[in-house]
DNA sequence: TGCTTACGTAAGTATCTGCTAACGTTTATT
DNA sequence: AATAAACGTTAGCAGATACTTACGTAAGCA
């Protein structure tokens, strides 16, 4: 949880999750997508979303190929979830308490 | 969206935030509900969520009161979804295409 | 008008973090 | 075996940030 927000606050970290969102990319290319930055740097950034669950690493020969994990979504969906939902939750409580006691009144 | 990651990437103010989340509270009583930091910290993550637009001020009195506000969850929300949901909607497509081919077969 | 309550704000500090430069490592290639 | 390619790792640094202490402020009350 902490760790998934600690990875996706660096604006950095979530333009390299929306570059390889739907294409396997190796390491290099992914830097080259970022020329302001040094190469170590996004290699930092991969160890971090990779640590986070938000990206996975295969190897292939000398390159490393990362593509998005949505496993480490999870836990801030839920996070999420347990706030927004939680009133939708509550709304619907209340319809139903609702559809009760016009059932009641119709009883 | 990138306030609002800044916002929520400190757990104090997740904290803070599940506290209130179904209460309006006074700084003060938020404040005692985190003995371990100073009342000034607290008013200062207060500053940050509301400036995140995660929840809203209220004045009555020399008390201000705070409540959670959904508002500024939007942005974090069409966030997950462009993750997320884009993954549903590649296999609602490719399922349509299936579809697609199999009424071909039977043509 | 003073005093208290309930806050926010400002300055200063310790810690964290994203970056670069330099180096190390593993896998082909010759 | 030597070299190159494609990476990751480390050390060190500049900037950001969560905290505390001290101070400022607005609303109620005597």
């Amino acid at each position: 949880m902490q760790q998934t927000f600690e990875a996706l606050v660096e604006p950095r970290r979530r333009d390299i999750l929306a570059l390889i969102r739907n294409t396997e990319l190796p390491a290099g290319h992914i830097a080259e997508a970022f020329p302001d930055v040094s190469r170590p740097a996004v290699s930092q950034h991969l160890r971090v979303l990779r640590e986070a669950g938000l990206i996975s690493e295969r190897r292939d020969g000398t390159k490393r190929l990362y593509r998005f994990d949505p496993a480490g979504f999870a836990d801030l969906r839920s996070f999420l979830d347990s706030f927004w939902d939680e009133r939708l939750e509550l709304l619907k409580t209340a319809a139903e308490q609702e559809e009760r006691t016009s059932h009641a009144r119709n009883n």
